[in-house]
Parts: structure tokens; C-alpha cells; sequence
DNA sequence: ACACTGACCTCCT
DNA sequence: AAGGAGGCCAGTG
């Protein structure tokens, strides 16, 4: 996967990392992971993580979602509505595939 | 090495 | 206000 040395993580793996730290019951933003990661206007390439984040079940791929908040990736879980069920198992309000209250469950990309 | 892909974002009609 | 097109760049065939 990374064609990079081990000593220089890949785009993805980086991708990874800040996913896993994104608190119970809160979500991101992918331009928000990408502007962190210091690529701004590569959002695509965090969806595109987020694809073959789907292999790695320590990636909670779920409490990635759009700018709007709204749940564009959700045709990519095994049943559609599963990446709403585990928004909702967490607390988060999930209504016509939006997170509601998307400002106050925003967790910041940090270390 | 080139061409295409892609879970997005922003700007321009 | 709603829709279309371009841009971003790493990874794969």
C-alpha cells in the first residue's frame, strides 16, 4: 500500500491516524482532515483514503462525512444505512442522511 | 511513464 | 437558487 518508506507515513496512513482520533459521537469533514494534512484543496484524496479505509476496521470511516454534513459516503457501507445507524449509536442526530447539529458534533483534526 | 480514477470543494454560469 | 465544470493530487493498471 504505501509506496513510501516506513519512515515517511503516505497521504493515507496519515488520513488513517487523524480518523482514528476522532472522538466518540463526533464527526469531521474530509476538506478538514485534508487542510490539516497541509493538502487544502484535496479533499478527493481523503475520500479516497477513505475507500481503502473500509479494509481497516480501526478506521471509524463513519464520522467522516462532507463539509454540509451530509452523509455522501453512505452508499459505500454494506447496507447504506449503516453509516447512519452508527452515527445515531453515538449520539449524533441523523436526519435525510445529515448530521444535524453538524457545528457542535465537529471535532477538529489534532494531535 | 502515461492515463484514468475518485466517499470532495469551489467557482462560474 | 440550482446545476455544470474544473481543480486538487495520490494510487493503480
Amino acid at each position: 500500500m504505501n509506496s513510501k518508506n516506513k519512515f515517511e507515513p503516505s497521504f493515507y496512513d496519515k488520513v488513517y491516524e487523524v480518523t482514528r482520533k476522532i472522538p466518540f459521537g463526533k464527526v469531521t469533514s474530509y476538506g478538514a482532515i485534508a487542510e490539516f494534512l497541509g493538502r487544502k484543496g484535496s479533499a478527493r484524496m481523503v475520500g479516497y483514503a477513505m475507500n481503502n479505509a473500509h479494509y481497516l476496521d480501526d478506521v471509524p470511516a463513519h464520522r467522516v462525512v462532507n463539509r454540509n454534513g451530509l452523509l455522501t459516503g453512505k452508499h459505500h457501507f454494506s447496507p447504506p444505512d449503516l453509516m447512519q445507524q452508527l452515527l445515531e449509536n453515538e449520539g449524533i442526530e441523523v436526519e435525510n442522511d445529515k448530521v444535524l447539529n453538524f457545528k457542535e458534533v465537529f471535532w477538529k483534526p489534532e494531535f
